[in-house]
DNA sequence: GAAGATACGGTACGTGCCGTATCATATGCC
DNA sequence: GGCATATGATACGGCACGTACCGTATCTTC
Protein backbone atom coordinates (compact mmCIF):
# COMPACT_ATOMS: atom_id res chain seq x y z
CA UNK A 1 0.00 0.00 0.00
CA UNK A 2 3.28 2.07 0.11
CA UNK A 3 4.75 4.55 -2.42
CA UNK A 4 2.20 4.87 -4.82
CA UNK A 5 0.34 8.62 -3.90
CA UNK A 6 1.29 10.56 -6.67
CA UNK A 7 -1.39 12.82 -6.96
CA UNK A 8 -2.38 15.58 -9.49
CA UNK A 9 1.26 16.61 -11.21
CA UNK A 10 1.52 13.62 -13.10
CA UNK A 11 1.17 14.28 -16.65
CA UNK A 12 -1.24 12.28 -18.56
CA UNK A 13 -0.17 8.65 -17.70
CA UNK A 14 -1.98 6.92 -15.36
CA UNK A 15 -5.79 6.18 -15.78
CA UNK A 16 -7.44 4.87 -12.61
CA UNK A 17 -6.36 1.61 -12.63
CA UNK A 18 -6.01 -1.42 -10.49
CA UNK A 19 -2.11 -1.57 -10.70
CA UNK A 20 -0.38 0.57 -8.21
CA UNK A 21 0.96 3.62 -10.09
CA UNK A 22 4.23 3.30 -11.29
CA UNK A 23 6.07 5.82 -9.43
CA UNK A 24 7.97 8.23 -12.30
CA UNK A 25 11.59 7.64 -11.61
CA UNK A 26 12.43 10.78 -11.95
CA UNK A 27 11.01 13.75 -9.85
CA UNK A 28 12.44 16.69 -9.28
CA UNK A 29 11.63 18.91 -6.88
CA UNK A 30 11.67 18.31 -2.95
CA UNK A 31 10.50 14.97 -2.26
CA UNK A 32 7.16 14.10 -0.19
CA UNK A 33 8.37 12.63 3.32
CA UNK A 34 7.55 9.32 4.45
CA UNK A 35 7.53 10.31 8.40
CA UNK A 36 4.57 12.57 7.44
CA UNK A 37 2.78 9.96 5.36
CA UNK A 38 3.04 7.43 8.57
CA UNK A 39 2.09 10.61 10.68
CA UNK A 40 -1.31 10.99 8.54
CA UNK A 41 -2.19 7.27 8.47
CA UNK A 42 -1.59 6.99 12.46
CA UNK A 43 -3.53 9.63 13.22
CA UNK A 44 -6.55 8.54 11.19
CA UNK A 45 -6.21 5.13 12.86
CA UNK A 46 -6.38 6.61 16.38
CA UNK A 47 -9.00 9.06 15.46
CA UNK A 48 -11.01 6.35 13.92
CA UNK A 49 -11.17 4.13 16.67
CA UNK A 50 -11.57 6.80 19.02
CA UNK A 51 -14.02 8.58 17.38
CA UNK A 52 -15.98 6.62 14.99
CA UNK A 53 -15.71 7.93 11.26
CA UNK A 54 -18.99 9.75 11.35
CA UNK A 55 -17.02 11.88 14.07
CA UNK A 56 -13.97 11.73 12.05
CA UNK A 57 -12.50 14.90 10.87
CA UNK A 58 -10.03 15.86 8.57
CA UNK A 59 -9.16 18.95 10.60
CA UNK A 60 -8.04 16.72 13.54
CA UNK A 61 -5.81 14.35 11.49
CA UNK A 62 -4.50 16.75 10.37
CA UNK A 63 -3.90 18.73 13.93
CA UNK A 64 -2.53 15.29 15.51
CA UNK A 65 -0.38 14.43 12.66
CA UNK A 66 1.26 18.30 12.94
CA UNK A 67 0.33 18.46 9.12
CA UNK A 68 -1.25 20.94 7.28
CA UNK A 69 -4.86 20.17 6.15
CA UNK A 70 -2.99 20.92 2.24
CA UNK A 71 -0.65 18.10 2.68
CA UNK A 72 -3.09 15.40 3.40
CA UNK A 73 -5.39 16.22 0.00
CA UNK A 74 -2.23 16.58 -1.46
CA UNK A 75 -1.91 12.80 -1.01
CA UNK A 76 -5.27 11.67 -0.95
CA UNK A 77 -8.28 12.84 -3.18
CA UNK A 78 -11.43 11.93 -0.25
CA UNK A 79 -11.16 11.46 2.51
CA UNK A 80 -12.85 7.49 2.00
CA UNK A 81 -9.83 7.01 -0.18
CA UNK A 82 -7.04 8.02 2.82
CA UNK A 83 -9.80 5.23 5.09
CA UNK A 84 -8.86 2.62 2.44
CA UNK A 85 -5.79 3.13 2.58
CA UNK A 86 -5.21 2.61 6.48
CA UNK A 87 -7.74 -0.42 5.63
CA UNK A 88 -5.97 -2.30 3.45
CA UNK A 89 -2.62 -1.92 5.64
CA UNK A 90 -4.46 -3.27 8.67
CA UNK A 91 -6.21 -6.06 7.07
CA UNK A 92 -3.80 -7.37 5.08
CA UNK A 93 -1.61 -9.55 7.76
CA UNK A 94 -4.11 -11.80 8.87
CA UNK A 95 -5.62 -13.36 5.29
CA UNK A 96 -3.31 -15.99 4.59
CA UNK A 97 -3.92 -19.87 6.30
CA UNK A 98 -0.84 -21.74 6.77
CA UNK A 99 -1.02 -25.68 4.95
CA UNK A 100 -0.10 -27.54 8.40
CA UNK A 101 -1.32 -30.78 7.17
CA UNK A 102 -4.68 -31.15 9.62
CA UNK A 103 -7.80 -29.80 8.12
CA UNK A 104 -9.66 -29.22 11.37
CA UNK A 105 -6.97 -26.63 12.57
CA UNK A 106 -6.88 -25.01 8.67
CA UNK A 107 -10.85 -24.52 8.87
CA UNK A 108 -10.68 -23.02 12.58
CA UNK A 109 -7.37 -20.77 11.16
CA UNK A 110 -9.70 -19.33 8.55
CA UNK A 111 -12.10 -18.34 11.78
CA UNK A 112 -9.70 -17.20 14.32
CA UNK A 113 -8.07 -15.27 12.03
CA UNK A 114 -11.26 -13.29 10.99
CA UNK A 115 -11.58 -13.38 14.75
CA UNK A 116 -8.11 -12.47 16.14
CA UNK A 117 -8.03 -9.61 13.80
CA UNK A 118 -10.81 -8.26 15.19
CA UNK A 119 -9.80 -8.21 18.95
CA UNK A 120 -6.33 -8.38 19.16
CA UNK A 121 -5.81 -5.47 16.67
CA UNK A 122 -6.86 -2.26 15.45
CA UNK A 123 -8.37 -3.76 12.31
CA UNK A 124 -11.28 -4.73 14.61
CA UNK A 125 -12.37 -1.31 16.05
CA UNK A 126 -11.76 0.05 12.75
CA UNK A 127 -13.44 -1.87 10.30
CA UNK A 128 -16.00 -1.84 13.28
CA UNK A 129 -16.23 2.23 12.50
CA UNK A 130 -16.34 1.44 8.97
CA UNK A 131 -19.23 -1.17 8.41
CA UNK A 132 -21.53 0.54 6.72
CA UNK A 133 -19.52 2.62 4.78
CA UNK A 134 -17.96 -0.26 3.06
CA UNK A 135 -21.47 -1.29 2.57
CA UNK A 136 -22.77 1.80 1.11
CA UNK A 137 -20.25 3.13 -0.61
CA UNK A 138 -18.67 1.65 -3.83
CA UNK A 139 -15.85 3.66 -3.24
CA UNK A 140 -14.62 2.11 -0.25
CA UNK A 141 -16.13 -1.23 -0.04
CA UNK A 142 -15.45 -2.26 -3.86
CA UNK A 143 -12.03 -2.38 -3.46
CA UNK A 144 -11.88 -3.73 -0.50
CA UNK A 145 -14.14 -6.69 -1.33
CA UNK A 146 -11.58 -7.19 -4.30
CA UNK A 147 -8.56 -7.24 -2.03
CA UNK A 148 -9.52 -7.94 1.61
CA UNK A 149 -12.56 -10.08 1.05
CA UNK A 150 -11.75 -11.80 -2.09
CA UNK A 151 -8.08 -12.97 -0.56
CA UNK A 152 -10.37 -14.85 2.24
CA UNK A 153 -12.36 -16.19 -0.45
CA UNK A 154 -9.22 -17.74 -1.83
CA UNK A 155 -7.52 -18.69 1.45
CA UNK A 156 -10.49 -20.70 2.63
CA UNK A 157 -10.77 -22.33 -0.95
CA UNK A 158 -7.68 -23.64 -0.62
CA UNK A 159 -7.55 -24.71 2.70
CA UNK A 160 -11.19 -26.79 1.43
CA UNK A 161 -9.09 -28.06 -1.82
CA UNK A 162 -6.72 -29.45 0.54
CA UNK A 163 -9.28 -30.82 3.18
CA UNK A 164 -11.11 -32.67 -0.26
CA UNK A 165 -7.50 -34.31 -1.22
CA UNK A 166 -6.71 -34.94 2.28
CA UNK A 167 -10.24 -37.41 2.34
CA UNK A 168 -11.55 -35.21 5.38
CA UNK A 169 -14.09 -33.01 3.52
CA UNK A 170 -16.45 -33.86 1.58
CA UNK A 171 -15.86 -33.65 -2.25
CA UNK A 172 -19.39 -32.19 -2.48
CA UNK A 173 -18.81 -30.07 0.10
CA UNK A 174 -20.14 -26.41 -0.71
CA UNK A 175 -17.18 -24.14 -1.14
CA UNK A 176 -18.97 -21.19 -2.46
CA UNK A 177 -21.07 -20.60 0.98
CA UNK A 178 -17.84 -21.79 3.15
CA UNK A 179 -16.48 -18.54 3.63
CA UNK A 180 -19.62 -17.56 4.63
CA UNK A 181 -20.19 -19.93 7.24
CA UNK A 182 -16.61 -19.79 8.78
CA UNK A 183 -16.34 -15.75 9.06
CA UNK A 184 -19.85 -14.64 8.94
CA UNK A 185 -20.48 -16.12 12.32
CA UNK A 186 -17.64 -13.88 13.43
CA UNK A 187 -18.83 -10.67 11.79
CA UNK A 188 -22.38 -11.38 13.40
CA UNK A 189 -21.65 -11.23 16.50
CA UNK A 190 -19.04 -8.29 15.82
CA UNK A 191 -22.01 -6.15 15.06
CA UNK A 192 -24.94 -7.56 16.77
CA UNK A 193 -23.12 -8.88 19.97
CA UNK A 194 -21.88 -11.95 21.25
CA UNK A 195 -18.46 -13.36 23.10
CA UNK A 196 -15.68 -13.66 20.01
CA UNK A 197 -13.80 -16.65 22.22
CA UNK A 198 -11.90 -19.61 20.76
CA UNK A 199 -14.90 -21.49 22.06
CA UNK A 200 -16.98 -19.86 19.63
CA UNK A 201 -14.75 -20.40 17.20
CA UNK A 202 -14.56 -24.32 17.71
CA UNK A 203 -18.12 -24.05 18.15
CA UNK A 204 -18.76 -22.65 14.41
CA UNK A 205 -16.14 -25.17 13.25
CA UNK A 206 -17.13 -28.46 14.53
CA UNK A 207 -20.54 -27.03 13.44
CA UNK A 208 -19.99 -26.34 9.85
CA UNK A 209 -17.94 -29.74 9.58
CA UNK A 210 -20.45 -32.30 11.38
CA UNK A 211 -23.82 -30.49 10.60
CA UNK A 212 -26.93 -30.17 12.63
CA UNK A 213 -28.70 -33.26 11.29
CA UNK A 214 -29.34 -36.89 13.01
CA UNK A 215 -28.61 -39.55 11.08
CA UNK A 216 -32.25 -40.30 9.88
CA UNK A 217 -33.37 -39.50 6.71
CA UNK A 218 -36.13 -36.91 7.34
CA UNK A 219 -35.81 -33.69 7.79
CA UNK A 220 -32.74 -31.65 7.67
CA UNK A 221 -30.69 -32.98 5.45
CA UNK A 222 -30.98 -32.10 1.70
CA UNK B 1 -47.61 5.66 19.64
CA UNK B 2 -49.15 4.25 22.60
CA UNK B 3 -49.85 5.87 25.32
CA UNK B 4 -48.10 5.09 28.28
CA UNK B 5 -48.19 6.12 32.24
CA UNK B 6 -45.31 8.23 32.92
CA UNK B 7 -46.90 10.32 35.57
CA UNK B 8 -44.87 13.48 36.19
CA UNK B 9 -42.16 12.65 34.24
CA UNK B 10 -40.86 15.65 32.36
CA UNK B 11 -40.93 14.34 28.89
CA UNK B 12 -37.34 15.62 27.60
CA UNK B 13 -36.00 13.12 30.33
CA UNK B 14 -36.69 10.56 29.11
CA UNK B 15 -33.45 7.87 28.19
CA UNK B 16 -33.32 6.72 24.52
CA UNK B 17 -34.69 3.49 25.69
CA UNK B 18 -36.96 1.01 23.45
CA UNK B 19 -40.20 2.74 24.19
CA UNK B 20 -41.21 5.61 21.82
CA UNK B 21 -40.64 8.76 23.47
CA UNK B 22 -44.19 8.29 25.24
CA UNK B 23 -45.54 11.05 26.76
CA UNK B 24 -47.34 11.47 30.37
CA UNK B 25 -50.95 10.99 29.37
CA UNK B 26 -52.68 14.06 30.58
CA UNK B 27 -50.49 16.95 29.13
CA UNK B 28 -51.75 20.16 28.68
CA UNK B 29 -51.24 22.40 25.58
CA UNK B 30 -51.92 21.27 22.29
CA UNK B 31 -50.97 17.53 21.87
CA UNK B 32 -48.56 16.01 19.43
CA UNK B 33 -49.35 15.24 16.37
CA UNK B 34 -49.47 11.52 15.27
CA UNK B 35 -49.63 13.04 11.66
CA UNK B 36 -46.28 14.38 12.00
CA UNK B 37 -44.90 11.46 13.24
CA UNK B 38 -45.23 9.53 11.29
CA UNK B 39 -44.36 12.34 8.17
CA UNK B 40 -40.85 12.22 10.16
CA UNK B 41 -40.26 8.59 9.67
CA UNK B 42 -41.67 8.51 6.50
CA UNK B 43 -39.47 10.91 5.04
CA UNK B 44 -36.27 9.56 7.45
CA UNK B 45 -36.72 6.83 5.29
CA UNK B 46 -37.11 7.73 2.18
CA UNK B 47 -34.16 9.57 2.10
CA UNK B 48 -31.88 7.00 4.02
CA UNK B 49 -32.71 4.98 0.89
CA UNK B 50 -32.15 7.64 -1.24
CA UNK B 51 -29.01 8.83 -0.05
CA UNK B 52 -28.00 6.47 2.58
CA UNK B 53 -26.99 7.62 6.08
CA UNK B 54 -24.03 9.50 5.38
CA UNK B 55 -26.24 12.32 3.27
CA UNK B 56 -28.69 11.69 5.60
CA UNK B 57 -29.86 15.69 6.87
CA UNK B 58 -32.67 16.58 8.90
CA UNK B 59 -32.48 19.48 7.14
CA UNK B 60 -33.85 17.20 4.42
CA UNK B 61 -36.41 15.34 6.64
CA UNK B 62 -37.86 18.42 7.64
CA UNK B 63 -38.23 19.86 4.18
CA UNK B 64 -39.89 16.48 2.68
CA UNK B 65 -41.79 16.49 5.82
CA UNK B 66 -43.06 19.88 5.55
CA UNK B 67 -41.98 20.39 9.39
CA UNK B 68 -40.05 22.75 11.61
CA UNK B 69 -36.64 21.38 12.08
CA UNK B 70 -37.45 21.92 15.79
CA UNK B 71 -40.50 19.82 15.43
CA UNK B 72 -37.81 16.89 14.71
CA UNK B 73 -35.58 17.89 17.49
CA UNK B 74 -38.27 18.24 20.10
CA UNK B 75 -39.08 14.16 19.67
CA UNK B 76 -35.86 12.76 19.10
CA UNK B 77 -32.48 14.06 20.50
CA UNK B 78 -30.21 12.95 18.28
CA UNK B 79 -30.80 11.82 14.58
CA UNK B 80 -29.44 8.30 15.56
CA UNK B 81 -32.34 8.39 17.67
CA UNK B 82 -34.49 9.70 14.89
CA UNK B 83 -33.64 6.52 12.74
CA UNK B 84 -33.77 3.68 15.66
CA UNK B 85 -36.88 4.10 16.08
CA UNK B 86 -37.41 3.53 12.51
CA UNK B 87 -35.00 0.53 12.54
CA UNK B 88 -37.31 -1.08 15.54
CA UNK B 89 -40.40 -0.35 13.05
CA UNK B 90 -39.04 -2.09 10.17
CA UNK B 91 -37.38 -5.17 12.05
CA UNK B 92 -40.40 -6.65 13.84
CA UNK B 93 -42.33 -7.85 11.22
CA UNK B 94 -39.49 -10.07 9.78
CA UNK B 95 -38.48 -12.35 13.09
CA UNK B 96 -40.85 -14.92 13.34
CA UNK B 97 -40.23 -18.28 12.05
CA UNK B 98 -44.03 -20.16 11.87
CA UNK B 99 -44.20 -23.97 12.76
CA UNK B 100 -44.87 -26.16 9.63
CA UNK B 101 -43.70 -29.53 10.60
CA UNK B 102 -41.15 -29.29 8.46
CA UNK B 103 -37.29 -29.31 10.04
CA UNK B 104 -35.69 -28.36 6.74
CA UNK B 105 -38.77 -25.15 5.87
CA UNK B 106 -38.07 -23.88 9.22
CA UNK B 107 -34.82 -23.49 9.36
CA UNK B 108 -34.67 -22.08 5.50
CA UNK B 109 -37.29 -19.53 6.86
CA UNK B 110 -34.23 -18.72 9.19
CA UNK B 111 -32.35 -17.73 6.55
CA UNK B 112 -34.63 -16.43 4.24
CA UNK B 113 -36.30 -14.59 6.89
CA UNK B 114 -33.40 -12.62 6.79
CA UNK B 115 -32.75 -11.95 3.82
CA UNK B 116 -35.93 -11.25 2.31
CA UNK B 117 -36.25 -8.38 4.91
CA UNK B 118 -32.63 -7.20 3.61
CA UNK B 119 -33.57 -7.42 -0.34
CA UNK B 120 -36.92 -6.87 -0.27
CA UNK B 121 -37.95 -3.73 2.39
CA UNK B 122 -36.63 -0.70 3.18
CA UNK B 123 -35.04 -2.53 6.27
CA UNK B 124 -32.06 -3.49 4.19
CA UNK B 125 -31.10 0.13 3.12
CA UNK B 126 -31.63 1.30 6.67
CA UNK B 127 -29.55 -1.17 8.65
CA UNK B 128 -27.10 -1.12 6.03
CA UNK B 129 -26.38 2.82 6.58
CA UNK B 130 -26.49 1.96 10.29
CA UNK B 131 -24.25 -1.09 11.15
CA UNK B 132 -21.32 1.06 12.13
CA UNK B 133 -23.53 3.08 14.69
CA UNK B 134 -24.95 -0.49 15.77
CA UNK B 135 -21.94 -1.94 16.43
CA UNK B 136 -20.46 1.05 18.13
CA UNK B 137 -23.06 2.87 19.63
CA UNK B 138 -24.57 1.10 22.94
CA UNK B 139 -26.99 4.08 23.01
CA UNK B 140 -27.78 2.29 19.35
CA UNK B 141 -26.82 -0.96 18.99
CA UNK B 142 -28.08 -2.23 23.23
CA UNK B 143 -32.01 -1.98 22.36
CA UNK B 144 -31.46 -3.44 18.86
CA UNK B 145 -29.81 -6.76 20.31
CA UNK B 146 -32.23 -6.49 22.78
CA UNK B 147 -35.11 -6.15 20.79
CA UNK B 148 -34.53 -7.46 17.01
CA UNK B 149 -31.39 -10.05 17.49
CA UNK B 150 -32.84 -11.39 20.56
CA UNK B 151 -35.89 -11.97 19.17
CA UNK B 152 -34.26 -13.63 16.06
CA UNK B 153 -32.22 -16.05 18.65
CA UNK B 154 -34.92 -17.26 20.25
CA UNK B 155 -37.16 -18.22 16.60
CA UNK B 156 -34.11 -20.20 16.14
CA UNK B 157 -33.74 -21.46 19.33
CA UNK B 158 -37.52 -22.61 18.82
CA UNK B 159 -36.62 -24.60 15.48
CA UNK B 160 -33.90 -26.25 16.44
CA UNK B 161 -35.94 -27.59 19.79
CA UNK B 162 -38.91 -28.70 17.46
CA UNK B 163 -36.11 -30.16 14.85
CA UNK B 164 -34.57 -32.06 17.57
CA UNK B 165 -38.13 -32.99 19.39
CA UNK B 166 -38.71 -34.54 15.66
CA UNK B 167 -35.87 -36.59 15.29
CA UNK B 168 -34.66 -34.04 12.61
CA UNK B 169 -32.04 -32.60 14.07
CA UNK B 170 -28.91 -34.04 16.34
CA UNK B 171 -29.76 -33.38 19.65
CA UNK B 172 -26.37 -32.29 20.31
CA UNK B 173 -26.61 -29.68 17.48
CA UNK B 174 -24.90 -26.62 18.70
CA UNK B 175 -27.67 -23.96 19.82
CA UNK B 176 -25.56 -21.31 20.70
CA UNK B 177 -23.95 -21.06 17.22
CA UNK B 178 -27.37 -21.99 15.18
CA UNK B 179 -28.41 -18.00 14.69
CA UNK B 180 -24.73 -17.11 13.67
CA UNK B 181 -24.52 -19.63 11.04
CA UNK B 182 -27.92 -19.40 9.74
CA UNK B 183 -27.78 -15.72 9.43
CA UNK B 184 -24.68 -14.37 9.89
CA UNK B 185 -23.83 -15.54 5.92
CA UNK B 186 -26.40 -13.50 5.01
CA UNK B 187 -25.09 -10.53 7.14
CA UNK B 188 -21.61 -11.34 5.48
CA UNK B 189 -22.74 -11.10 2.43
CA UNK B 190 -24.74 -7.41 2.77
CA UNK B 191 -21.11 -6.31 3.73
CA UNK B 192 -19.16 -7.88 2.11
CA UNK B 193 -20.93 -8.58 -1.50
CA UNK B 194 -22.37 -11.82 -3.01
CA UNK B 195 -25.82 -12.74 -4.15
CA UNK B 196 -28.68 -13.09 -1.45
CA UNK B 197 -30.61 -15.59 -3.33
CA UNK B 198 -32.65 -18.35 -2.59
CA UNK B 199 -30.06 -20.58 -3.79
CA UNK B 200 -27.59 -19.20 -1.77
CA UNK B 201 -29.70 -19.51 1.26
CA UNK B 202 -30.26 -23.24 0.19
CA UNK B 203 -26.66 -23.49 0.35
CA UNK B 204 -26.46 -22.28 3.24
CA UNK B 205 -28.84 -24.25 5.19
CA UNK B 206 -27.92 -27.48 3.49
CA UNK B 207 -24.50 -27.11 4.65
CA UNK B 208 -25.25 -26.51 8.23
CA UNK B 209 -27.55 -29.51 8.33
CA UNK B 210 -25.56 -31.53 6.52
CA UNK B 211 -21.56 -30.65 7.44
CA UNK B 212 -18.40 -30.14 5.20
CA UNK B 213 -17.25 -33.32 6.88
CA UNK B 214 -16.77 -36.80 4.72
CA UNK B 215 -17.71 -40.13 6.46
CA UNK B 216 -14.62 -40.77 7.29
CA UNK B 217 -13.06 -40.64 10.75
CA UNK B 218 -10.14 -38.66 10.73
CA UNK B 219 -9.52 -34.91 10.04
CA UNK B 220 -12.31 -32.14 9.87
CA UNK B 221 -15.00 -34.03 12.40
CA UNK B 222 -14.82 -33.25 16.13
C1' DG C 1 -66.30 30.76 26.11
C1' DA C 2 -61.93 32.63 27.94
C1' DA C 3 -57.26 31.69 29.59
C1' DG C 4 -53.30 29.10 29.72
C1' DA C 5 -50.18 25.70 27.85
C1' DT C 6 -47.93 23.47 24.40
C1' DA C 7 -47.08 22.14 19.39
C1' DC C 8 -46.62 23.84 14.88
C1' DG C 9 -44.10 25.80 10.40
C1' DG C 10 -40.81 29.08 9.53
C1' DT C 11 -36.62 31.89 9.99
C1' DA C 12 -32.30 33.59 11.80
C1' DC C 13 -28.13 32.76 14.13
C1' DG C 14 -23.46 31.09 15.75
C1' DT C 15 -20.52 26.96 15.19
C1' DG C 16 -17.85 23.36 13.06
C1' DC C 17 -16.01 21.27 9.25
C1' DC C 18 -15.53 20.93 4.36
C1' DG C 19 -12.48 21.45 0.26
C1' DT C 20 -9.68 25.10 -2.09
C1' DA C 21 -6.38 28.78 -2.50
C1' DT C 22 -2.38 31.20 -1.31
C1' DC C 23 1.23 32.46 1.59
C1' DA C 24 6.45 32.18 3.16
C1' DT C 25 9.55 28.69 4.15
C1' DA C 26 11.94 24.07 3.96
C1' DT C 27 14.26 20.46 1.49
C1' DG C 28 16.09 17.64 -1.96
C1' DC C 29 18.17 17.14 -6.84
C1' DC C 30 20.83 18.91 -10.72
C1' DG D 1 23.68 27.77 -5.81
C1' DG D 2 19.37 27.50 -8.34
C1' DC D 3 15.30 25.19 -9.32
C1' DA D 4 11.17 22.53 -8.37
C1' DT D 5 8.28 20.82 -5.31
C1' DA D 6 6.59 19.80 -0.44
C1' DT D 7 5.35 21.69 3.90
C1' DG D 8 2.77 24.13 7.83
C1' DA D 9 -0.08 27.84 8.31
C1' DT D 10 -3.96 30.66 7.42
C1' DA D 11 -8.05 32.53 5.03
C1' DC D 12 -12.07 31.78 2.43
C1' DG D 13 -17.05 30.61 0.82
C1' DG D 14 -20.34 27.06 1.51
C1' DC D 15 -23.18 23.72 3.89
C1' DA D 16 -25.45 21.53 7.57
C1' DC D 17 -25.73 21.44 12.43
C1' DG D 18 -28.35 22.44 16.68
C1' DT D 19 -30.65 26.37 19.24
C1' DA D 20 -33.57 30.21 19.83
C1' DC D 21 -36.90 32.75 18.67
C1' DC D 22 -41.21 34.29 16.11
C1' DG D 23 -46.51 34.34 15.21
C1' DT D 24 -50.11 30.94 14.76
C1' DA D 25 -52.81 26.66 15.78
C1' DT D 26 -54.96 23.44 18.82
C1' DC D 27 -55.59 21.31 22.74
C1' DT D 28 -57.03 21.29 28.33
C1' DT D 29 -58.71 23.54 32.26
C1' DC D 30 -61.62 26.54 34.51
Amino acid sequence: MTANRQEGLDPGERAANTAPPARPVVRRGRPRSDRVHRAILDATRELIIENGFSRFRLEHVAARAGVGKATIYRRWPTREALVLELLMELASPHIEIEDVGDTRVELLAATTNAMRALTETPFGPVIRALLSHIACNPALGDPFRAAVVQGRRDAVAHVMERGIARGDLDPHADMDVATELLVGPVYFRLMFGGELTLDFAERVVDSVSRGFSSGRDSGAGR
